[in-house]
DNA sequence: GGTTAAGCGAGACGGTACGTCCGGTCTTATT
DNA sequence: AATAAGACCGGACGTACCGTCTCGCTTAACC
């Protein structure tokens, strides 16, 4: 997201912003997240690979964490997770597609990255939630129409069970570096729909 | 740890490694790591902090992540967690611990910067499982007691259960830069022990 | 000087040029050259002093030292040099006067920079003629009445005299960063109208 | 010359500077001023054309100013001036010499643009005079000769006969752009063995 | 107890990237 | 049509570190 969105404030002189340009960034950008990752992209990188000058991204993006975020909001499609209307059905396939986002997309290895940033840029938590944002809303939507249908509570604290799904994923795959498999989706569905507590197997 | 502990090697000649040295760095690191953070620690300035040359360094440890492990593990003490045998007063105290880690030391601004490093060096995964082995040992005995004495069922998944409140915790806080309370250290210990869905309040 | 100083080219429609426009960035220009020098002057920091876009600076001025050569030669005065009629006395007020602009006025500091750029571009070699032209005019007839007084021959090669005084102090000043003294202005005058090499005292 | 020529004072740690890497910048640095100027060297191009880090220019020289005039010092040679023990005969082949470097050598047009850095940097005018000390000094025996042979007052202002015959070449040639020819040459001559101010043809 | 190889500090070195500034050019809206 | 504003590409700035490589000194471990 640039410095100032589209503040219509003062209508302000000068030339209009080159809107091909901003794409060019913003498509080097996701392109080299996906060849190279993260931590070897570099602003210089994304500069020549989109044919632009420097001074041109950091006249919209102040960091690098920025613009990466911008760019994965943008340019990394939403997984299309069909909705059966079954609460089991739904919310397994949601937390699978968190977990192949967290796993399998570029988005997986940059995270951390980015989390990493919050202390330095405290406005980098905030577009980090704005990444997760449509993905979390799919999320919320399943289980408040579980809730509705009485699959769970109805006054269960959604946000906090997207935060235990979604972190358990998360930490053990990106922080421990231990591999999810299908076991731990079951179980994660079972807590929620069951209030079944893992078990071995 | 050594790129070699005790390389048997050819032990010809020569000399041994200097112990002063050796944990001058890691004080250096560690205070560094607290002063500066992990994002701008440099091996220069651990380097010139602990007045070592920055060959010395690299000798024994083959890159920032492995150095700043080495010296989390080594110079940051494990929170006392008493242990009164009470399952829940016990396992509340260990996610509190587990909490007061990653939010208020060092150590928990670092895990992130520590995690994006795996793509890049995979030995990066194992030695943050070193680093976490001592506090995942004291959250799997209370977990093991729990177990014992019926307080949660008999064949648990104690490693799904800890990443599950570890990964909560480090999944709002240090992912998505919201403050954890203890509303939510309570929604963790009735998840636990009661079976119960977090709620709302 | 502009590009094209009263171009009849197409005069058909269009808008005359603003003068007020044009006299902004000559005040800005001698300004700044007083404040940071010629090195530190930039077309950008001219054209936000003076509160002009730099394209119309370059509609102008094809380069630096063609818009600070006109600056100088229509913002800094010329040095009033009382005439008496005494070919001594008006010889050495005048070389006083070279000295002067040499010293300690910006023109000195900027004529080496100025003189750096005629490799570059030839035109920039008459642009400085242009702005010593008054100057020198004014020694030529210094020297033309003392030959016509019989002060000197009357066949002396003034050129050549003026570039003798003036290269020495600029040589020894702006060159070899050397002071230059009363004595060399008596040297010089010595020099012309004595005939005498210069001594040591 | 580094920012310490040899100092012997503390013998210092540290590996010792790389000879072929200090040779290696002045011949770049040379050959650039021949081919491009002094204005459009830059150091990232010595740097590049030597095959050497940016890092390593500035670890030894300050400025392009510095870099430049210890190349020119080292790497371009002195005019080789016979000596015949005539007067006149050396004193213009002294002259002529200055007038060679001058105009026909890469040091004649690099000159007042190093000039222009003495109000930046003043340590640049005692290199500027350590480049021109060598030349300086033949001139200035040959005049010491011709004031031991009585062709030239005895206590004649060896100095200031110097910065007058190289100003007004310097002037006339590198300032107003004007050519300088051999007239020039034998007025110069003429002034300073014959006392003859110089005349019209 | 003398020899010797490794440990070590210091720091030079070729590179890469940083974030900034400016040069010139071009576009937009305003006057 | 001339302008103020300012976006844009490109190039260079001077700095910080990277990881590797000598240097010359010191010191433990072996003969």
């Amino acid at each position: 997201m640039p410095k100032e969105a589209a503040a219509p404030g003062p209508p302000s002189a000068g030339r209009a912003r080159n809107p091909h340009t901003h794409q060019a960034i913003l498509d080097a950008t996701v392109a080299l997240l996906a060849e190279i990752g993260y931590q070897e992209l570099s602003i210089e990188r994304v500069a020549s690979r989109a044919g632009v000058g420097k001074a041109t991204i950091y006249r919209w993006w102040n960091s690098k964490s920025a613009l990466v975020i911008e760019a994965m909001a943008h340019g990394m499609p939403l997984a299309e997770v069909p909705r059966t209307g079954d609460p089991r059905t739904d919310l397994r396939a949601t937390i699978e597609a968190a977990l192949h986002t967290l796993t399998d997309t570029p988005a997986g290895a940059t995270l951390p990255a980015l989390a990493a940033d919050i202390p330095r840029d405290p406005a980098t938590a905030e577009r980090i939630r704005q990444f997760l944002r449509p993905r979390r809303d799919a999320a919320r939507e399943v289980l408040h129409h579980a809730a509705a249908v009485g699959a769970v509570p109805a006054d269960v604290d959604i946000e906090a069970i997207i935060d235990l799904c979604v972190g358990a994923i998360f930490y053990r795959k990106l922080v421990r570096g231990v591999e999810v498999d299908a076991v731990m989706v079951e179980q994660l569905v079972s807590l929620v729909l069951d209030g079944q507590l893992p078990r071995n197997e």
